[in-house]
DNA sequence: AATGAATGAGCCTTCATTCAT
DNA sequence: GATGAATGAAGGCTCATTCAT
């Protein structure tokens, strides 16, 4: 069958997925891979370089699907507020459906490994470039402040939502993530000069008036 | 000698992170750290445990002197803004001023190791009590609305700082930490809804006068 | 058809001396001979055993010819020094003219393997038996002297030409092999007291006079 | 101990040259011969670089002490017959006496392998020069023709020795090596022209009475 | 207390061979 | 006959830790 090389590979990334969440990266053997994802050891040598490689190209793959999922997310935005809250909203959600995921994004992947930074820097350079376009179009319409520092401003908003994740990770508690979006949001639209919600709907009325 | 004892296992917590710093945990090897130390490999478990022990250890009361740095330093603040600024200005100048530290802090310490993260869970939770009780006095002196959530402003403040000092560790460029100072504090003083300086100036004054 | 299939046999053996002498048996991977001989890995499996079996038949049929090669060349000799003489220049021209399988013989068959060492005895055995006729007759024909041991005799002229080659194959210098048969032919003269040519030339001449 | 290191390092060698002799040096496990010298398997790698480099020592020292033992055999030689003798002699009761090394000497070493081929070239050379000098020493007291090609004469030398073990070693005979000594230099002196012993023996006799 | 030689557990990867198509 | 994707066995080496001195 033409899908089973494609199957294969995905199998194998989503067992990689569930072992390294597990067991953890380093205490993971590549047997264990193997068996979870039904192929033999050798087998996982024809669709990766080494064990490195699954953990980079699960990252590479899944976070390059990760950030057009919040792009599309965004598309039917209007204004900042409502962008910066799809954006969170859809980052907690998809962490919280993919826990797993999650803990290797979180845990596993943040190995002091030089070429796994390197292979790593890439997908999340994507991510800060996502959040920073967000900055620049709310500067550009108006809603943010022109003299927030634009990276400083990108690094508390990555910064805040990754760590309210790794927190949400180590937690023993059953409370989600997602509760935290108004809170987080708030304190967002307070940081960067936002709007409150009352003016910005006016606004958008009278608009419609004219 | 007493002191002896005392000058040999600083000077392996100083060799550890200069080590670690240099090749990264995992590649490090005791016996370099032993080099380092000009000691020898066995003498290093006579004050240490394991190797992860090191770096429990060297964590442990690194993070420990540096939480009493903050909370020293801000005993002469009178304000949540300034309590604020020494923090975010104490956390930059120190891991300026302690790169090889840093990298440890902000890199190698960051493995996923459930020992390892127990034993770091400590302090690490102490520097978030820190950050915390700021933001409550904060809000029991009413320069922060007090319908912001403690936990996610802390999780706001502990994250950019953390993803501002790890972006900096990771840049080739020579910028420095401290001077997005500003920037960053205008963030959380939006975040916070803190009084800005110059009211705060006079509320001051009106307080003297009274 | 029935020439594709020996043609492929051929093909393949062709390919396996090339990538011998290239890389070495051990480190050749059977891919790679199927490669050069525009096959696909299992077709090799068609026509040999395994690895081992390739070098086993390659060096049986190339050994094969290449003493039918010797013999047929010997048959127009009428003496031994000619005979010898024949058989040192056949051997060395072949080595020459076949770099490479000269390169699989002197190097790669010498695998310390037992069940390589006893399938590559027997055409090493006819060349044994080769070059003991050639000293057999000359005993009978009262060239060499009758006391000489035959098998060690044997092992002087095999032992000093599988030398020879082999130094050769391992020198960076452009020397030829072909060369030095005149230097061999007088040591080999030397050792089985052979009658000098003169002297050969005048015996012979008497004989047709008689 | 002092001695303690020395004894660890020669164990490790005399274990080598059984294990690669009983099983060969690839099937031969570095576990197999840590137990065969008494020590753990990380131990053979304070001694040794890897485990080519157990066969490259062995070799190295046990050729270096036996082109030592040749040479200083040969010492009480007066004429170039009986260094030759000498050096035959004392290859072949080496050999014989040590039946395990010669098996690696004669089999194993013979591996396809370039850094193990480099390795080997040196003590091999040494062993060249050796039978070199002979031959130019004989040419020099006018014992060996002026005309003898020196390399190929050495070669025909070492050649012949070297056959003649290796068929000893896979002969399965109880035949010594020893018993061919005669033999071998009635060939060699033939092929050097070296002057018959009665010869010999009248010279020198003259020389005295003179 | 200090040393450092010795230990030995542990795993990623290769590649000859198979077999379903 | 031909293919080539899949298999899975097998072992050299590292290095944290120990312990006799």
């Amino acid at each position: 069958m033409a899908v089973s090389r494609e199957d294969k590979y995905e199998k194998i990334i989503d067992a990689a997925i569930e072992a390294f969440a597990e067991v953890g990266y380093h205490s993971c053997q590549v047997s264990k891979i193997a068996r979870m994802a039904g192929v033999a050891d050798g087998t996982i040598y024809l669709y990766f370089k080494n064990k490195e490689d699954i953990l980079i190209k699960l990252f590479t793959e899944r976070m390059g699907e990760f950030i057009q999922l919040i792009r599309s997310k965004m598309e039917s935005c209007h204004d900042t507020r409502s962008r910066l809250r799809t954006l969170v909203q859809t980052h907690f959600t998809h962490m919280e459906n993919n826990r797993s995921l999650a803990m290797v994004t979180q845990v596993e992947l943040r190995q002091p490994n030089v070429s796994l930074h390197n292979a790593i820097s890439g997908p999340l350079r994507d991510y800060f470039r996502l959040v920073e376009e967000v900055i620049k179009e709310g500067i550009r319409q108006g809603e943010i402040t022109s003299t927030v520092d634009i990276r400083v401003a990108r690094q508390m908003i990555f910064g805040t939502i990754d760590r309210a994740t790794t927190d949400w990770i180590f937690a023993r508690s059953e409370r989600t993530l997602s509760k935290d979006i108004d809170s987080l949001m708030e304190l967002f639209a307070g940081a960067l000069g936002l709007p409150n919600e009352e003016k910005q709907e006016r606004e958008r009325k009278s608009k419609i008036t004219m």
